[in-house]
DNA sequence: GGTTCTAGAACC
DNA sequence: GGTTCTAGAACC
């Protein structure tokens, strides 16, 4: 589904963090984070989030959807501080396997 | 100075994280973390600390001076359980400017 | 409202 | 002894 699909409620305000997460999660354009098969819980590669996401001109500048952070572990703070269970989908190796 | 001119004393395991990060530290061929230039804290430039300490297959196999984990916050969860205060070199430029 | 650094707690 | 996930607290 896209974003057209599940639009959030007007009390919800798009610029804030809740709300950018939703768009990207159920953003079917993006391949770093997604739901898990149950759509329960978030399933984040790490290293894809940061090369596609949180990296400084990986978005378009002034995306609604860019987060105010770069760091990675900030935003999983986000996460846990919105009660967001996630699962993280690591490649161990350096070359992405 | 290299690892020969401050070798720490029998009562230390080498093994252990304190004496990993020390020998790391005190290495001239490590670009990735170092003193800063009062010698008071540590400066890690995390991305280089990821890609050529923390990333499996960066350091040679079974080196003595590999860390258990792959993951950098759990790198940092050990520096703050002994204490160790760290400045983040960072570069903000996906291509590593 | 978000970010950062540090620490608690449970688990391995 | 180390790792992981989550939360506290201070700051912006």
């Amino acid at each position: 589904m896209d974003a057209g699909e599940n639009p959030l409620p007007d009390s919800i305000n798009p610029n804030n963090f809740p709300a950018k997460l939703w768009r990207l999660v159920n953003s079917p354009a993006n391949e770093a984070i997604c739901w898990d098969s149950l759509g329960e819980v978030i399933v984040i590669d790490q290293q894809r989030f940061e090369r596609q996401v949180l990296s400084p001109g990986s978005m378009s500048p002034n995306s609604p959807d860019a987060f105010k952070t770069t760091n990675f572990s900030s935003f999983v703070r986000q996460l846990n501080l919105y009660g967001t269970s996630c699962e993280y989908l690591g490649c161990n190796f350096p070359d992405g396997r």
